[in-house]
DNA sequence: CCCAATCAGTTCGAAAACTGAACTCGGGCC
DNA sequence: GGCCCGAGTTCAGTTTTCGAACTGATTGGG
């Protein structure tokens, strides 16, 4: 199986990418994932588990009696951003009546940025149409 | 329903990615996506039927008598690369195992691209923890 | 003319995944 | 004891996925 079917094996159905989402938002403990996204309880059970076994998000105690644990992502878990961003990109630009606000900011600046693939022997940043490769085009 | 969530609803499972990626590589007939990516067919046929309704892909009469279509990516579904992109290289950086092969290069050079957040204000590239926004964190 | 090959789908029954609602279980608080 | 919190589990019903076999229009060969 190549790496990107192995990937989309793990994340790829329609909850885990707003998972990552609620996540990067600040989203901690079961319940705040529920509320927050309107997931079923059984499915986020589920999807925690898998994130924990391959390493997207960590269990971390927060509470001991009653034993309460909490789920970070882990460095990798924060490392799926990118596709995240360009999937947040894509929804604002094809989405019809998609609302065009400023959704994501630099923190540096607090303004709006942009997501390119740059080539660093070229020095040039370019669009998806130039990009070439074994497992792509 | 937001933006973000309407996406996964249409590409958020296992196989819509894989098809926009065979899609990228050439693949244009039903039979060729069956064979490249071994999805069912039931399945296939309400994928493209999907992606054809949400104005990804299209159909392209390529013979008449009989009538056979072939199914090509759209502006918009070409507009999903750099989320392809970010998923094919975290896979070749997370996923145990994968085969550090130069997947993805840059056509007008042939050598190996970078994929990056880069704010216009600051003049800088930066990473996804120096990101933040109203629907992320 | 008839038979095989092509190719985009459809049909089918079984297995797996998803869903919402209710329930469990440990433990603190009054 | 009775009630609340909060992380799960259980359950029954629905939807989705799966693989394999089948359909239907048409062409090319013998």
């Amino acid at each position: 199986m190549e790496p990107i079917e192995h990937t989309l094996a793990v994340i790829g159905d329609r909850w885990s990418i707003l998972i990552v989402r609620a996540s990067l938002r600040g989203i901690r403990r079961f319940d705040e994932y529920c509320a927050d996204l309107g997931i079923p309880r059984p499915v986020l059970t589920e999807r925690l588990k898998r994130f924990v076994d391959h390493g997207i998000m960590e269990k971390v105690l927060y509470q001991e009696r009653p034993p309460r644990y909490e789920y970070r992502l882990t460095e990798a878990g924060i490392a799926l951003s990118p596709a995240l961003v360009a999937l947040v990109k894509w929804s604002e630009e094809f989405v019809p009546n998609a609302t065009p606000t400023t959704a994501l900011v630099h923190s540096v600046c607090g303004t709006e940025f942009e997501q390119a693939f740059w080539c660093r022997t070229c020095g040039t940043t370019f669009g998806p149409t130039a990009v070439r490769g074994v497992n792509f085009e």
